[in-house]
DNA sequence: TTCGGGTAGGTTAACGTTAACAGAAACGGT
DNA sequence: ACCGTTTCTGTTAACGTTAACCTACCCGAA
């Protein structure tokens, strides 16, 4: 006896059926307040019978508050992205919060967009794991000042009542580039940044920090690869970032022996754009990534690369959102760094006056 | 003058403060029925000034809809997925909805859950891309049955009123198999299934039906990779599956010249495995991924692979939604089946005698 | 002058749920 | 027998928005 239902069924068809008021199915429903054990088990079985199915608008409507999280993305592709929303996800559910995910594609306007969306539909707040911009941050500072709870991810902006979540990126850019300077290297190209650009980006500073505390000079011919507008290139992914970057490495006269990438995929595209080359890695170039995604360990030869602690971050984050939204709203902010650790792999050996010897004469062959 | 509200702005205080009443503040937010233009101006002003923001919950409860639409969708960090969830958005960006994505990390419970939390809170529609579970297909069942429009993409599973749209993956694995058979191959490994439950992988089928064909046996020894709980495995990711898979058909006495693989990740995965044990590709083995994600083209030697029109397919299912969505939500199925394409790049050249010693002798040694 | 139609706005009542309160019955202790 | 407490259920009034209906004015045509 199924009906092709067109409306859904609501508490009161409910109460309808089975002889009560709307309240009692709603008591029985929420399994809070006094109802009979018989009583209960017949609105739970027309209910069940009826196929019911709270009305998550009236009931967000009516208690100010839905339960649901949001959290905002910029690329979703990207495996560190999907590492914390899984940390998120894991806090969320323990305590009964749905995770709703909107995805920027690296657009201010997007970002803003989803903000916008999340506000309205009333998410009990929002986590935000997209780069910062000025748009965005604008939008994200009246979202705060009106009472939204909001938990940061790695995003350069502050605010006396939104939480922050990040890695020591700068500690982690210094440590990759040490790592290769103390295995004897001088020449360290980075591939990611435009040099006008690139002083936001922390891992970079790291780089620079490095080379001045060893008393390396920084070449600019050595940093390439950041497209000022690559964010709005679409299909232009940083692999390809990393391919290009390198190939123009190579075309120098005095080539780099080793490479700070961006990122893993960055390292990927390098890595692949070495080999592609007929250098061999790691005895010409050695190669350091970021991220240790997990394809990392899966390269040839695998990756060195700076790990940080992403599904911790992203359960922190989770963390930090639900105090905030189930204690005080207004409460001072909370903010955590976790730290990086270098992961070294077999894209990096100590630079040996042989393996310099021998980049030399298959630079000539090359040329 | 801004105060520190902790209560959201109401179409009732805009009305209160710009001498209307909401309705007319709700003619105003909504630009229908008549409005003067100085009221227009004044209520418009108020609301900018009280940085109101409407209540979608209100309004989609009063409105009986949301304009917003939910995605279901297996692994967030899958390059296939993201772009799916691109063509989606694009099409719903141009319709005015809005798109919230759930993750089910490949578990039917979780996946369950998905479909409740959308429905629950009225998303217009669903999108499903995860893939069909015995659970997931009887809740499914029930919302479309219930009225919910329902979008899937690639789910093996048919409802009268949901629409469905796939890529015919049966004979995407029989043009892979068949280009390596063409190339000379006759022992053909497949890596990412176990034998018994690999038949709903069309992908799979269609290799067993290129060797059947071509009058080749089917060799089980040569299908490895997929435990059955691997889904459940969290952190066993699918370039591990092509790693282990792969070390164990090379342990074979009788290895295989060629490998298909599941998808892009575990091709990347035997393509490592091969290099690390000194075996070359193409020489030594052929390899053929599937899904063409953007890593296939940079990695050495690049990966032969079958790509699907993977944004068009979320275009379509977003398109399919959103008629039924506005339409007739009774309407019958809407179908549609792209087609894959074989791309051929270096990690797949015929297979010649000379190599085929060149192999033997290389076994050798090896052993 | 009357009438039709466009314009400008207000009034009412829902959408589905639940907090708050209220009434009544049942129970246990003195 | 009486009173306080616990159990069970019902009533009312919101939450914020908007569809539907209603009133009233103004303007030009008949």
């Amino acid at each position: 006896m199924k009906k092709p239902s067109k409306k859904p069924v609501t508490l009161a068809d409910i109460a309808a059926q089975a002889a009560v008021t709307p309240m009692t199915v709603s008591r029985v429903i929420n399994g809070n307040g006094y109802v009979h054990a018989e009583t209960r088990e017949r609105v739970l079985r027309v209910a069940r019978e009826m196929n019911y199915r709270r009305n998550g608008l009236a009931r967000g409507l009516k208690r100010q508050r839905t339960e649901t999280v949001g959290m905002v993305i910029g690329d979703i592709a990207n495996p560190f992205a999907a590492e914390l929303s899984r940390g998120v996800r894991e806090v969320l559910e323990e305590h009964g919060y749905t995770l709703f995910i909107c995805i920027s594609e690296h657009n201010p306007k997007e970002d803003v967009q989803a903000f916008n969306s999340l506000a309205d539909h009333r998410a009990d707040g929002i986590i935000v794991a997209t780069r910062a911009s000025k748009t965005g941050n604008e939008r994200l500072e009246e979202l705060i000042e009106s009472g939204v709870p909001v938990s940061l991810i790695g995003r350069d902006f502050r605010h006396a009542h939104a939480d922050l979540v990040t890695a020591d990126h700068l500690k982690g850019g210094y440590e990759a580039t040490r790592h290769l300077i103390q295995l004897g290297h001088k020449r360290i190209g980075f591939i990611g940044v435009s040099l006008t650009q690139g002083l936001r980006l922390r891992r970079f500073q790291g780089y620079l920090e490095a080379l001045n505390e060893h008393g390396l000079t920084v070449d600019e011919k050595l940093i390439v690869g950041g497209r000022e507008n690559a964010e709005q290139m679409p299909g232009y992914s940083t692999e390809e970032m990393g391919c290009d970057g390198m190939l123009k490495l190579l075309e120098l006269k005095e080539r780099p022996t080793a490479i700070f990438a961006r990122n893993d995929f960055t390292a990927m595209g390098a890595l692949n754009a070495i080999k592609r080359s007929g250098l061999r890695i790691p005895e010409d170039i050695a190669i350091v990534g970021y991220d240790d995604i997990p394809l990392a360990a899966h390269t040839s030869p695998t990756l060195t690369t700076v790990r940080q602690p992403t599904r911790e971050q992203g359960r922190t984050a989770a963390e930090f959102l639900l105090g905030r939204i189930e204690g005080d709203r207004e409460q001072p902010r909370c903010e955590r760094t976790f730290q990086c650790e270098l992961v070294v792999r077999e894209s990096t050996i100590p630079l040996t006056e042989a393996s310099v010897t021998q980049t030399r004469k298959r630079q000539k062959k090359t040329a």
